[in-house]
DNA sequence: AGGTAGCTACACTGTAGGGTGTAGTAATCG
DNA sequence: CGATTACTACACCCTACAGTGTAGCTACCT
């Protein structure tokens, strides 16, 4: 006899839709307030097959969010690959490390989703401790930037003495001000005003991290 | 005739107490899940008294945030004047601004209700646009720390291009790390974890702030 | 003493929403 | 072909909760 009480496992289409839909109601409307009703319409899916697949609100909703925090994690990578690869040189640095940021910022600030995870992991973090279980969002993230940075450091073009604790730094910078000026993303800003945040970000970090002496 | 649809005056001990509640509440629930019972019941007070005297949930929600963002503003000048007062001298500077980060970020991370205050307006700030209008949270504070760094630039002990940013990033660099891994409070740091991250983010402000030659 | 205001206790309404059960349809499998 | 599977539509249960109406108690005012 078949396992009636287990979950459906169902086409990679249609989890997709519904993880997709899920999202955009939890992170418009906050856990609490996003029904499930209004995740089966936006996803063209019955009420009853959500339950089929998830079993429930909250499983569904971890889903939606590991789901994404995978994506952000991929894309986050090709972003730092396309930014600050390995072929940087001196001159560079500074652009390198702006168009890194404002990559980032961008990315936090306009695609939306980004900051919007964040406000709704922030938001839900004590009534679901699983989210905290996973590295905090960014732990690989953070550690192909020091990576980055460890190695403009031994090159002589940054003085790096804890490239994880620079890391954490600079994505503070870059990003923390976009996040605490927009709302973590409730609040849309303006292209140049990001840039400005960005920018005034980076350089910062380049005054605290520049090599005392040029040798 | 009595206008019998007006709110009720009320004593201000039992306001206290019901907007006490109300923020107790709120910060641990979310506004959503928040129910008006518990709160009462938390207050010590029946609902209909709640009902009388604010009316709604909404605007009982509204009322608590504005409350706490008082005291926490005047909270924080008091901060101020303690740890950054006009008597600094150039040998005090770093531990002074130490002892300034840690008092901030000790109130934001240990105090929770701080914390819990800002994870609950960039929970609810998409449903409550009355949220963004008042000064966010801390135009005021910002302004007093800008004016401090401002003096202390004039007097030589750090190069000041724009104090109301050089605040912006204080804070920042102080506060940053320190909400990002609590989230924002939900989480309890042990004080010498929060001191490690407040001793790092001053180190990294005094680089970047630092006069280039010392006249 | 009589009136009025502040408050509690409690009953009650209406609605939203999580979750379930099931009949019926279409496709797919053997 | 019949059987199973995936799904929808829909009716449904049950609970939680915002908000209201009201009776009754106390305390204060005059």
């Amino acid at each position: 006899m078949p396992d009636t009480s287990a979950l459906r496992q169902g086409s990679p289409a249609k989890r997709a839709a519904i993880v997709r839909a899920a999202l955009d109601v939890f992170v418009r409307e906050g856990y609490a307030r996003a029904s499930v009703d209004a995740i089966a319409q936006t996803a063209g899916v019955s009420k009853r097959t959500i339950y089929d697949y998830y079993g429930d609100k909250e499983r569904l909703f971890l889903s939606a969010v590991a789901e994404t925090q995978a994506a952000q994690t991929a894309s986050f990578q090709e972003l730092l690959d396309r930014t600050l690869g390995p072929t940087t040189r001196e001159a560079d640095l500074e652009t390198a490390l702006t168009s890194f940021g404002r990559a980032f910022a961008t990315e936090i600030a306009r695609s939306a989703e980004r900051a919007a995870v964040l406000r709704l992991m922030i938001a839900e973090a004590s009534h679901f401790p699983a989210l905290l279980q996973p590295p905090p969002e960014d732990r690989p993230v953070q550690h192909a930037l020091a990576d980055r940075l460890a190695t403009l450091g031994k090159q002589g073009l940054l003085e790096i003495p804890d490239p994880d604790e620079a890391a954490e730094f600079l994505g503070l910078l870059v990003t923390g001000r976009v996040n605490h000026r927009s709302w973590y993303g409730s609040v849309d800003l303006a292209e140049a005003e990001i840039d400005r945040l960005v920018t005034g970000g980076v350089r910062v970090f380049l005054r605290a991290y520049a090599p005392r002496s040029t040798g």
